[in-house]
DNA sequence: TATGAATGAGTCTTCATTCAT
DNA sequence: CATGAATGAAGACTCATTCAT
């Protein structure tokens, strides 16, 4: 498996790095590989195109928040706690990684559509474990019944994403974590109804 | 006054065909020129260059939204139907102009850093009257007095924009006008408290 | 005659200002046309096109030099002092006009082949009178009769131009004027033999 | 080292005959590589941008003439004699390169301001090995010690310098190197004072 | 596996000149 | 005579990808 291989991870390392020091525009594959030490070539022999690279970033990334959702999911907990702990998790990931947060935030975005599609593809993992949070709030009566799943899905996830983008784009000048009670405070009065 | 001229909206209106239906990296100045009916150097008259016309897109058209936000403003409605008329401003603009939808949606994300943070400036006036709108829900007693109003601002217009990204990414396949009672009801939940 | 009307002088004179502060790649028409305070289509009412503005300005100008040439040479002095007068007369005429010695010494020289050829005719009718003043030096007796006229002429005159290239392109710090005596004597010295 | 590498003398080689044979603004770097024998993109493999090949050509190729006159000055022989080789050697050079010789005498001359200060500053180590010669005649008491060595330098090569330009401008058509007993004499006559 | 030299397609912008007014 | 808005041709340079070693 080409994913086990030290130089996989090597590469997709360097790649966030690269990018946000040097912004998606000006990433080429030769920096890709100078910062991760290796030829040119090689980037080939571990992803089929410079696309693959970039999916194959946001992919490994967000593996880990949605292996962390999951874990939240499965908590003994309320529904409204759990929408804090996605939060929280959101915030704290990315507060954790600065390069990860402008690469996802702000550089990714500017990758032609059909890239963007793919990581929608990707994205969509994540949304569906949020939507499981919602069904069940809903369920357990905590979440107002009669909100439109995809609607709430959309506020939650286009909240904390514009959340986080303006932080990113305020240089990271403020706690972003700080923010999770407030903002699960709004979204919480949103689908609590 | 240049922006006064027929080519200049001749110009912009182009630019928006083209872009719509070819995307912003095949967007090029000869193929706008040419859908514009001018030759490529009549663009340079109006524009001092290729990121100008994108930027004067976005400014033309987001003068729209913002007037008539402006007027929801004034009218004597409670703060929660001003929300809603805002939403349905928003909705109703985009759904009648899908190329339009398509550019500021889609494909003008795809502008490097330095046109986005252009476009972001343009977008701030418009933001600010968001503001005005919550500041007032507020002191009528209408909203949460405890609210942090950038969070509510990012939330609204976080929720808004993702609302109809999705709608553009599935294609215009259901109506997006009809979405605005459940949006704003989630929202206002949401500043409620 | 269009050359005695007040817009031609004026179009040329602007032409060796704009010439000597732009550089002659940064001289458009344009520029021309607004140092002389006219449209840019009335320049063509005097000038077939760019080129015939620039050979005009040489002409004009060189015509000064083999006016004044011309007097030197009628003058009941030895053609010893004709040369030094010749030289004197050059470093004079461009000492007295920086931007005209820019132009002639640095920036026309960036001309293309064809201009540069009709400049070079211009140019002859200098040197011819400069032929002149070699043949009488050896007709008297004051030049070595077995010097080579044509190569004479062409250390003559090379030297003066590389002096006064020189010269400009150490900025005009030293007084070409007064480097008259010095040039004159190492010329003489050549063509006496 | 890219300078030893087969290609990068095929570029600059390709580079004289593309500009001979075309011009200076006729010799796109697209020519150039076609005549190379390389792809577009390869020239900028060993040259930064296009101002960078013609610097090197003339690079490449002033430092034959150097490197021969500095054999020369070496030699016991008498100063005039050193000056006769030297004129000799430059003459010789440019008759056996057709091609060379209308690049450096007419097309180069064409470069903007930049490129030419860039060729000047290598042209001066050329100079500076004149002016050993000059030196070293007025120290032996050959030439006369009241000269100014700049001025003889500028007319020693002002004279060559205006020599081969009016025999590349007469398409070559007499024999250079015959006339270089004629250019000694008169410049020796010149510094001998 | 790994290398890195070579490839070549693709585009924004300038500016001399024209011509309807 | 004078204007100035409109025209449109033309070229340097980048960079993802390949392939011989």
């Amino acid at each position: 498996m080409k994913k086990d291989k030290p130089k996989y991870k090597q590469i997709i390392d360097a790649a966030i790095i690269v990018i946000a020091e040097n912004g998606y525009h000006q990433s080429q594959v030769s920096k890709i590989a100078k910062q991760a030490g290796v030829a040119d070539g090689t980037i080939y022999l571990y992803f089929k195109n410079k696309e693959e690279i970039l999916v194959s970033v946001f992919e490994e990334k967000m593996e880990i928040f949605a292996h962390n959702l999951k874990e939240i999911i499965q908590q003994e907990i309320s529904s409204s706690e759990k929408l804090y702990k996605m939060i929280e998790n959101h915030f704290v990931v990315l507060s954790s990684d600065h390069h990860l947060a402008t690469v996802t935030q702000l550089e990714l975005r500017q990758a032609n559509l059909a890239l963007r599609l793919r990581i929608n593809a990707v994205l969509r993992n994540y949304l569906v474990l949020l939507d499981t949070i919602l069904k069940e709030g809903i369920e357990q009566g905590e979440f107002d019944r009669t909100i439109d799943i995809r609607l709430a899905r959309q506020m939650v996830f286009g909240t904390i994403d514009e959340t986080t983008t303006t932080w990113v784009m305020n240089e990271h000048k403020y706690n972003l974590v700080d923010l999770t009670g407030k903002v699960h405070r709004l979204l919480l009065n949103g689908v609590k109804g």
